[in-house]
RNA sequence: CGGGGCGUGGCGCAGUGGGAGCGCGCAUGGUUUGGGACCAUGAGGCCGUGAGUUCAAACCUCACCGCCCCGACCA
């Protein structure tokens, strides 16, 4: 591709609306143009590079057993009625009406027509396993969009369905599909690490994230520094702090006039906060629950919100809180009754805790469970946080922020027993099939490969991914030999196998194509120029790279090579 | 949906009642040509939309729309 004939411009300021690097050197570069809030438009540099991601996932995909299909994204809406996820999805499913009012969808996944596929083409456990995938639009009506690719409403994404007649089966296709995702992302030039996950809206029991470790990611991901072991704070577990053992005092009430937060009550009484007990009231599906929690935690809502089987869960309003009785400020289950009350296991962690009084203005001393309170459900329901000690291994545990860049889960029956996808055992017995599924965002993918391959001059793309694998620079082109020597390189260039970017601007100086070529980020720049033409040669460097070498003419394609691609 | 911010040529911005501007980019001519050159000339804007206030609105008021950022959700 000639530089002059690119359907792209770049651009010499950063766009004001883009704060993250991808999203600033997309923009830049002019590999995406934005049509509205999360819809994009793919210019010839990124579209390329996209084809190049689904290329390597459909390697890595058919490699590990997958088979390539394609599912339309138009639904009709019973079919997501029958799941239920009309109602559970929520307002991120896109819906409209066609000529004759019948509901339909803009599928965001595809969980319930691979189930309708599933139903007349699985009968026996002969027909099992099989692994459909298939890169596709994807709608999902985000309640915000962010940082370009990163996070949109219309994305492209490579999603598979393990079909399997048991457990050991579907175990093995998950492997199968982890080892899958991590060769991607390894050509992909992303040192992706996987995480425990919870499984969020598509429902199912065990999952993994891929994460990208990246400081403007939105996921946290604890991970250990002695072992291996990696979870999405939303699941991690951390072994909460000890507390000294102590024998039980007596119950005793204390003034506390004003003291409302667990940094007050602990300044106040001169109590570690590790000693309190503190509450939090939430809204789950209208019903208002009283947690409690020892004062240096924070109540880890995906926990909760899992363990009370929650639709939607917040915190409550301050009317809600009163409707209940509960006096904000000096909460405790001490006498609390009429109310779901769920305690982290914290509160079995040490005695004598401080807790309200359930009155404005006063806290309990020595407060211990369960002599002095009931509650409900005791189970881990906090935060794990860095500096925590491993569950595992007991080393110690850190936070990282980073990209989702996959996520794949053990679906096991619930699409099957919702949507009656059965087969016939050996035995003729019915069983439901086993499910799984596994999803990669294709430009989030090549988001995530920018925001992790690049520097102040712009992207630095790894090779398997780039657009093209040479910039090749061509300067002082009025000079007819010059300019004749250019068009032949790049014509030896592509015949060899080698994909090509010249940059034939004949008026352009020197340093706005080398600015041009630093921010496109291309692996290989080669320059043809008077200069390096003077010595039969040409200069080639490296994205990155100080300093540039000079490769004779004679044989330059297979040095342009040896330095890509080795 | 809650909180914050912003809508003025392609991009970045100034302009806060009375002539729509600057820089970059773009076009033409000339001088340049190894890290974002210089000179000259020129094109390009119902100042997000609609109502209102006013003799007069890019500017003040109200409403709406759009976009960005922070939070609740996900590939």
């Amino acid at each position: 591709m000639r530089f002059t004939r690119l359907m792209t411009k770049t651009m010499r300021t950063d766009p004001a609306e883009a704060e993250t690097p991808s999203h600033r050197y997309m923009l830049r570069t002019g590999m995406v143009f934005q049509v509205a809030a999360g819809v994009y438009a793919y210019l010839p540099l990124a579209w390329r590079s996209l084809r190049k991601i689904e290329g390597i996932i459909r390697e890595e995909m058919d490699a590990a057993g997958g088979q390539e299909i394609r599912m339309p994204a138009l639904q009709p809406i019973e079919l997501w009625d029958e799941s239920g996820r009309s109602k559970t999805f929520g307002k991120a499913l896109f819906t409209l009406k066609d000529r004759r009012e019948r509901g339909m969808v803009l599928a965001p996944t595809h969980e319930e027509v691979i189930s309708q596929l599933a139903k007349t083409y699985i009968q026996s456990y002969r027909d099992l396993p099989v692994i459909p995938y298939q890169i596709q639009t994807k709608f999902r009506d985000e309640p915000r969009s962010r940082a370009g690719l990163i996070r949109v409403r219309e994305f492209d994404m490579k999603d598979a369905y393990s079909l399997d007649a048991d457990e050991d089966g579907l175990e093995s296709s998950y492997r199968a599909m982890a080892q899958a995702y991590r060769n991607i992302y390894e050509r992909c030039g992303l040192p992706a690490l996987m995480a425990e996950a919870d499984s969020g809206a598509i429902g199912g029991k065990d999952s993994h994230e891929f994460i990208l470790p990246t400081p403007t990611g939105e996921d946290t991901v604890i991970t250990c520094d002695g072992c291996d072991y990696a979870a999405n704070l939303e699941r991690a577990t951390g072994v909460k702090p000890p507390l000294a053992p102590e024998a039980p005092l007596p119950m005793e009430e204390v003034s506390t006039p004003g003291v409302k937060t667990i940094a007050a009550l602990s300044d106040f009484l001169r109590a570690p906060e590790s000693k309190t007990l503190k509450a939090v009231f939430y809204d789950a599906d209208g019903e208002t629950v009283f947690v409690t929690i020892r004062g240096d935690l924070e109540v880890n809502e995906v926990k909760l919100s899992n363990h009370l089987k929650a639709a939607a869960l917040r915190l409550a309003t301050e009317e809600e809180v009163s409707r209940a009785g509960l006096v904000a400020g000096s909460a405790s289950p001490v006498g609390l009754e009429g109310i779901r009350r769920v305690a982290d296991d914290s509160i079995l962690s040490g005695a004598n805790f401080v807790v309200g009084a359930n009155k404005p203005g006063a806290h309990l001393l020595n407060a211990n469970y369960p002599r002095d309170f009931e509650v409900d459900e005791v189970l881990d329901i906090a935060m794990a946080a860095a500096g925590q000690e491993c569950p595992g291994c007991g080393g110690t545990l850190k936070s990282v922020r980073g990209i989702e860049v996959g996520h794949i889960f053990k679906l096991g029956t619930f699409y099957s027993e919702t949507m009656g996808v059965q087969y016939l055992d050996r035995e003729g017995r019915r069983r439901p099939v086993i499910m799984g599924c596994y999803g990669i965002g294709v430009g989030r993918l090549l988001a995530a490969a920018i925001e992790q391959n690049h520097d102040d001059k712009g992207i630095r793309f790894p090779v398997p991914i780039a657009p093209y694998h040479v910039h090749l620079v061509g300067l002082n082109l009025t000079d007819p030999d010059v300019a004749t020597a250019a068009e032949d390189l790049y014509r030896r260039l592509w015949n060899a196998g080698v994909e090509c970017l010249y940059d034939d601007r004949p008026e352009e100086t020197a340093g706005v194509k080398f600015n041009d070529a630093d921010l496109l980020g291309l692996p290989l720049r080669v320059v043809v120029s008077r200069r390096a033409l003077a010595n039969g040669s040409v200069e080639a460097r490296r994205r990155g790279d100080k300093a540039a070498t000079l490769l004779p003419l004679a044989d330059v394609e297979q040095d342009v090579k040896g330095l890509l691609f080795t």
